[in-house]
RNA sequence: GUGUUCGUAGCUCAGCUGGAUAGAGCAACGGCCUUCUAAGCCGUGGGUCGGGGGUUCGAAUCCCUUCGAGCACGCCA
């Protein structure tokens, strides 16, 4: 479905035209000055220099053209060009009424439906998940979805950190604690046990007492080596008891994850590449890209254009070791055969700039990766406490994102248990639903590349632009269709229809037809904050109307239905928008 | 040092490819509930958009410069 602004702007180009000046000069945009129109076109003022004419003459030409337009209710002309216009009823009204029937609100699916393959960059296995993890799954899950809802494909992959050094330390960790255990004996040949000696906070507490341990005992950490050595090797029991962990780990992350309604397709690591990664640092070197640079193996991924130096991509260490490099350039590599994806989208912490431009610049020059697939990174802000500074507990540890959540929960559940007639379940799972639109409105709100303050009193807030508010403009919109199919009201039976009342539910009907324009415009880049913008300001437009509006209590039974019928769409619409955020309204709150 | 991102109201943030008087929210103050959820709505006060130049009819937005902050700069991820 055309957008709404191309609409006008067809009427203004026509106009334009009719007027003797170049068409392309009608682009009509939303008024920066509401007190003085609904719509404005600026294009008399371009156009000033290229007919040698003053911007007004050119105005008054095109706005004389414009009266016979249906589209407008009035248009005029301010100096030094402004055409200033408000759009007439029935032609917006009619679009609403287009909208009502349309795929998606006006969404149209694509011409040619595209494959994306989306990043969230690893979390290490064995170490818990901090709020620094919070993006990478909250911004990720919210551009898988706005793929998905675009009607592209989105395959989302956790990708874990599980192959490295930190794999040693942990069965180091083990090894030292209980020698016995059958997986370090090396003439073991039966049948592995099939639990774990270890629960997962067994491994939280063994990680960091590992990794301080190998900065102060060097044999230790020879022998977190070794480990990792023998595991890569493939040495059974190392194998038996990586999986352990692995299992643990993942059991873990996946309960985590379900508390933020965000889940993955793949569940891939590090790991399912270790043994693609001779065959590729064959083809690298055979293929005459790589080169050996003080011991280590490099691919020099400078251009000519560019104004900054980009240091050589590093495949191999001076020691053979392959890093993180090696693993992403060959989970490229291994994508592309096993999926061939139109575009793979990379989240990390924003720090990781200059990397995936190295990576993604290898890739591509040593044809791991072809030409048309686009490799995009989406480096996204800290998140900071209070203070400014990275979110830290109360002592300056790091903030495990498991307490975070919970916190939030709590907060929640008691301040919705208070002045609310709700049973103990009810308010349960209305406060983790409303305590997730807060968690992930407060973090989505935000441009992604920008650090941002995580206010929880902020963002548990029912005032202002928050999660809660936007639920509780929904629910409120959910709890009037309730009450009209109640008294016996058919709410499929309602259509809008041309009348508007006042100015507020003109403002509503505008806001709803910037939503197609809106959406595709979030997907193109890839920006989730656009949504979370949109929705705010229809939740706004949307409580004006309600406030100088009697809907149930409309005599017009008609106009009444119209109502109804602008509603259900608006709802429709915000919860389109919440869908792609990645939460939901409860029914009532 | 080189590169890069950023600096907008007391606080937290918008501001799309340059357009008229720079917008929200919070906080402060003043109104509005016999009526669909007042966790709401309406209104008031508050900013030389870090500073200085330039391009332009027109700059928070583009260019240069300067100050300030963050981050990154081959064997971590």
């Amino acid at each position: 479905m055309e957008k709404f602004l191309e609409k006008l702007s067809k009427e203004t180009a026509k106009a334009f035209k009719e007027a003797g000046y170049d068409e392309n000069l009608g682009k009509v945009g939303i008024s920066n000055r509401p007190d003085l129109c609904e719509y404005q076109c600026n294009g008399a003022m371009a156009g000033a220099k290229l007919y040698k004419k003053a911007p007004i003459m050119i105005a008054n030409d095109v706005a004389e053209k414009l009266k016979e337009s249906k589209a407008f209710s009035s248009v005029e002309v301010c100096p030094p060009g402004f055409i200033n216009l408000n759009v007439s009823d029935d032609f917006l009204t009619e679009f609403v009424k287009e909208m009502t029937t349309a795929n998606k609100y006006g969404v149209d699916e694509p011409a040619e439906k595209k494959r994306y393959m989306v990043d969230y960059g690893g979390p290490n296995v064995a170490k818990p998940l901090h709020v620094g993890h919070l993006r990478s799954a909250v911004i990720g899950e919210s551009i898988k979805r706005i793929i998905r809802y675009m009607g592209h494909e989105a395959i989302g992959d956790i990708h874990m950190g599980d192959w490295g050094l930190q794999m040693g330390l942990v069965i180091a960790a083990i090894k030292e604690e209980q020698p016995d255990l059958v997986y370090f004996d090396e003439n073991y040949d039966g049948e592995y046990p099939a639990e774990a000696p270890f629960t997962v906070g067994d491994l939280e507490e063994i990680y960091p007492k590992a990794s301080a341990k190998s900065k102060v005992d060097a044999e230790f950490k020879d022998e977190a080596m070794l480990c990792t050595k023998k595991l890569q090797d493939g040495v059974k029991g190392y194998r038996a008891i990586w999986k352990h962990i692995m299992k643990v780990s993942v059991d873990d992350l996946k309960k985590n994850y379900d508390n933020l309604n965000v889940d993955f397709d793949l569940w891939k690591g590090e790991s399912d590449v270790h043994d693609v990664i001779p065959g590729m640092v064959k083809y690298l070197k055979d293929g005459g890209y790589a080169y050996i640079s003080d011991g280590a193996l490099v691919v020099d991924v400078k251009e000519e254009t560019d104004t900054k130096e980009i240091p050589p991509c590093m495949i191999l260490k001076s020691d053979g070791a392959s890093l993180y490099n090696t693993t992403d350039l060959a989970t490229i590599m291994e994508r592309k055969r096993e999926y061939n994806p139109d575009c793979i989208i990379y989240l990390t912490d924003k720090r990781q700039e200059l990397y995936f431009e190295q990576v993604f610049r290898c890739a591509k020059k040593t044809g791991l990766c072809d030409k048309k697939t686009k490799l995009v990174h989406i480096g996204f802000g800290t998140v900071n406490g209070k203070d400014g500074k990275p979110f830290k507990t109360r002592d300056g540890g790091v903030m495990r994102l498991e307490y975070l959540v919970s916190d939030i929960n709590e907060k929640m559940l008691e301040k919705i248990s208070t002045g609310r007639e709700m049973s103990k379940e009810e308010a349960e799972s209305v406060s983790k639903i409303v305590a997730l639109s807060a968690i992930k409105y407060g973090d989505l709100s935000n441009q992604a590349s920008k650090d941002y303050i995580f206010d929880t009193e902020r963002f548990m807030s029912f005032e202002g632009d928050t999660g809660p508010y936007l639920l509780y403009t929904v629910v409120r919109i959910k709890s009037i269709l309730k009450k009209f199919a109640e008294n016996g009201g058919n709410i499929d039976d309602c259509k809008v229809m041309s009348t508007i009342s006042n100015a507020s539910h003109k403002n509503l009907l505008m806001k709803i037809t910037g939503y197609n324009e809106m959406i595709e415009g979030a997907f193109e880049e890839l920006a989730p904050h656009r949504i979370c913008a949109y929705l705010y300001d229809l939740a706004n437009v949307f409580n004006s109307f309600y406030h100088e509006t009697k809907i149930l209590a409309e005599e017009n039974e008609e106009l009444k239905k119209s109502y109804i019928a602008l509603l259900k769409l608006t709802l429709g619409i915000a919860e389109d928008c919440m869908e792609c955020l990645g939460f939901s309204a409860p029914d009532r709150m």
